[in-house]
DNA sequence: CCCCTGACGGGCG
DNA sequence: TCGCCCGCCAGGG
């Protein structure tokens, strides 16, 4: 294990449609707690990878703060068009679309 | 080598 | 889950 960004990439390809997980989430299923940041920088370099579906990595409040860096509404339209309910750039029943791998996925 | 910044998180009011 | 503040890891100038 490179434990770098290779592995936030396959933990973020495992989430499944109508699903969020948050940057802590991954973080800390790597063993990372406070690497929250280093997810989100894997995450803007991931802007390459289109097997990587950052749309659905959202902050721990639900809101889609990469949103912009997708570009205008494309990751909301991509959420929505998975089944998440998106409000004001937030995601509706964050608690109930919330995905966490060191829950589920272990 | 020092300082700043970043797609963040948790605790507190 | 709202706002404020501090803490966390790592890269870039």
């Amino acid at each position: 294990m490179k434990n770098s960004f290779e592995d936030i990439y396959q933990v973020v390809r495992l989430i499944p449609e109508g699903r969020v997980t948050s940057y802590g989430a991954i973080a800390e299923y790597l063993g990372s707690k406070g690497g929250a940041r280093f997810v989100g920088w894997a995450m803007n370099a991931s802007h390459g990878d289109p097997t990587v579906p950052a749309h659905r990595v959202v902050n721990h409040a639900g809101v889609l703060t990469g949103k912009l860096f997708f570009g205008g509404n494309r990751m909301q339209e991509l959420l929505e068009s998975e089944g998440v309910v998106v409000e004001n750039d937030k995601i509706k029943n964050f608690k109930t679309v919330y995905w966490i791998p060191k829950d589920e996925l272990l």
